[in-house]
DNA sequence: TCCAATACCTCCAAAGACTAGAGCATTTTA
DNA sequence: TAAAATGCTCTAGTCTTTGGAGGTATTGGA
């Protein structure tokens, strides 16, 4: 049952102070308890909460996203027809991303390949990230 | 050996014209040549760029982070010594971000199928994003 | 060719997501 | 219990992006 200042969140959720009180603003955290002198004491929750934001901001999710993401989550037992459509957009979003990010991941992996080899790499990042469908269907 | 108008650039790419302006503005893109009456006109080479920026952007990359891709992809023949720290970071950073969105397409697809059962899922999408190491290791 | 309609230009301002600092209060710890 | 560390609010700034005002170019018909 220990309880967090702000500061201790942040330094183990590695997100700046303002930050944290930022995201308390826009109503992405909820307001914590405060002591008698006013300062902020967070559940052991708010650590997982934030973090999970940390994460999935990082990973270029809107904040907008993110709320959607914590509406799902608190909202387990919610008919499922309401959860069906906002599941599969961002299914289909992070699926997309996944595959994005793996041929980033074999093209960068071929840079060092060839760096090992003293050669030079016929560098392809740029055209792998750009996405005209090629890159999807024919690596 | 077309060339394209901002508007052009702006519906393929899906990028808002004052967005590629802004990016002009901070050399992420090349500043293009003008018609006699000052419009921009863009060569092809334009579109693949920065559609290239516009995914890596929506990856979650932060304008450093292209700005060094893109001077990789310009010098692919330059030192390997120079080059391998930052690929070796960004090869890095690329896994990581892959690991976290497959977590979460494993979490979205479980509440996808429980919502075809007419299954209540124990929601756990936050827990998946917030990374405390289980997720990595457990899984 | 001329003339709307459309698209473009620059400059300025604002929105979203943070981040930093000033001035003061509370908590911690030596 | 006093000094150091941390926290509070409030204001202002950054960065990335977007929108609008006021004016100029380009373009597709008549």
């Amino acid at each position: 049952m220990k309880e967090y200042s702000i500061g201790q969140l942040s330094k183990q959720c590695d997100v700046k102070v303002p930050t944290i009180r930022y995201y308390e603003e826009i109503a992405l955290l909820d307001p914590p308890g405060r002591t008698a002198g006013g300062q902020r004491r967070y559940p052991p929750s708010a650590l997982e909460r934030l973090s999970m934001i940390a994460h999935a901001r990082d990973l270029g999710f809107s904040i907008d996203a993110i709320r959607e993401f914590i509406r799902m989550s608190n909202h387990p037992t919610a008919p499922c027809v309401d959860l069906d459509k906002i599941t599969e957009k961002h299914l289909n979003d992070v699926k997309k991303r996944i595959k994005k990010l793996q041929a980033l991941e074999t093209e960068l992996t071929a840079m060092l390949k060839s760096c090992d080899h003293g050669q030079v790499a016929d560098c392809r990042i740029l055209q792998v990230l750009s996405d005209h469908d090629q890159c999807q269907t024919q690596h």
